[in-house]
DNA sequence: TAGATTGTTAATCGATTAACAATC
DNA sequence: TAGATTGTTAATCGATTAACAATC
């Protein structure tokens, strides 16, 4: 009898890109198992988090031990994604759309950058690595044809929920939005923000409360 | 009598930003006021969750009307660092490291690229925007001198903790880590990660978990 | 005024932490 | 074996949602 799983909680989730980093680090370092303690003092989180973490995913821990470097690696890699090919269009062949297209790391962890497409006559047909440059009139085909599973926006504000819809159009699962703008999509294709800027604006609020408690009359 | 406000829980902080590009896009349209569904509506929140957000920062509504496009922008934006200007430095010129350095988003919000680093001897010199990548040899002394608070890691990972330890013992108060890398910082320096592979592992996991719920025995 | 929306308190929900028996 | 560490339950903490009086 079979029965369904809730899904990882999503902070779990977001937290375990970096677990797999560190225990590839280990493994690196030739190290064949990893405690709760380690990942914990690694990450700056508590034992408990950890074992929580772990007790989400299908890895088993020997007590006095702790767990296996390599299978950790593997079934984490699994969660993640490294487990099979994802494919994966960037929209937006600027810097930043260039930089993820390039990034040897996305490669490396199951992520297949199949096409890259601007709109401007002056970046199509420009070599990026081993690909070339798309006109976005060629999007919904190209991802279509493709199945392509997953968008990554890079493209000005403006332009951005356009592109989110010709993207979820042709067929995507997913979209990565790198762009300074909200998007609306149907229910069912997943979201996953991540802009630069705010990032550094959540920095720049820490620093200052760190530094300035805030005070009121 | 002035008494110390907790700071904004970290939660919100991160919706913050949301809330202001909408605000903008708002204040783009011309529109007067704002009511706490409007935004709810716009960031697939609840009303409860935009009221109790908003009461966290110094805006105050108006029943019947919502709130003032103007002040709620004005706020947000001191909240999130763009009343005043934040000098950040860059390291690492890599297709990323110019990406951010050349995002005009950054100098409206706030944000003065400072500088540019690098270690490539083939890097440094070559010019990014209005700024020439400088060697990686003069970040101390720049940073330093021009006491600037936050920097940005954009580094391949071996470098990243070293890059890190010499942001920090220049005096940045913040680092901003694009690096595939757990980096380690002395207590009071505050770290905000922003590695797109996460990201990207976070969507490919949502996609698969809505697409073929997890199953055990 | 009547009605809509804020501001805030209380209730719920979920995530983190603590504790400890199981076990290698 | 004794001791260290997992796996898991219970307790705590904090965030989200619901509810509603205040008010414009």
């Amino acid at each position: 009898m079979t029965q369904s799983l809730p899904p990882i909680p999503d902070p779990v989730i977001r937290r375990l890109p970096r677990y797999l980093t560190h225990v590839r680090e280990m493994k690196k370092a030739q190290e064949v198992w990893v405690s709760s303690a380690d990942l914990a003092a690694g990450l700056a989180l508590t034992t408990s988090t950890v074992r929580q973490d772990i007790s989400h995913i299908d890895v088993t821990g020997v007590p006095k031990r702790g767990y296996r470097v390599a299978e950790l690696e593997r079934v984490l890699g699994n969660v993640l994604g490294a487990g099979a090919v994802h494919r994966v269009v960037i929209v937006g062949a600027g810097l930043l759309g260039r930089a993820l297209t390039l990034h040897a790391e996305l490669s490396e962890n199951g992520f297949d950058v199949y096409a890259i497409f601007d709109n401007a006559k002056s970046a199509v047909g420009r070599k990026v690595g081993p690909l070339t440059v798309q006109s976005i009139d060629k999007l919904a085909r190209i991802v279509r044809d493709g199945r392509v599973e997953m968008g990554v926006i890079a493209v000005p504000p403006a332009a951005a929920q356009l592109v989110a819809n010709q993207l979820v159009e042709a067929g995507v699962r997913g979209l990565l939005n790198l762009a300074h703008a909200h998007l609306h999509v149907p229910h069912g294709i997943h979201i996953v923000e991540a802009r630069l800027l705010a990032r550094l604006q959540q920095l720049a609020y820490a620093v200052r409360a760190s530094r300035t408690p805030r005070s009121a009359a």
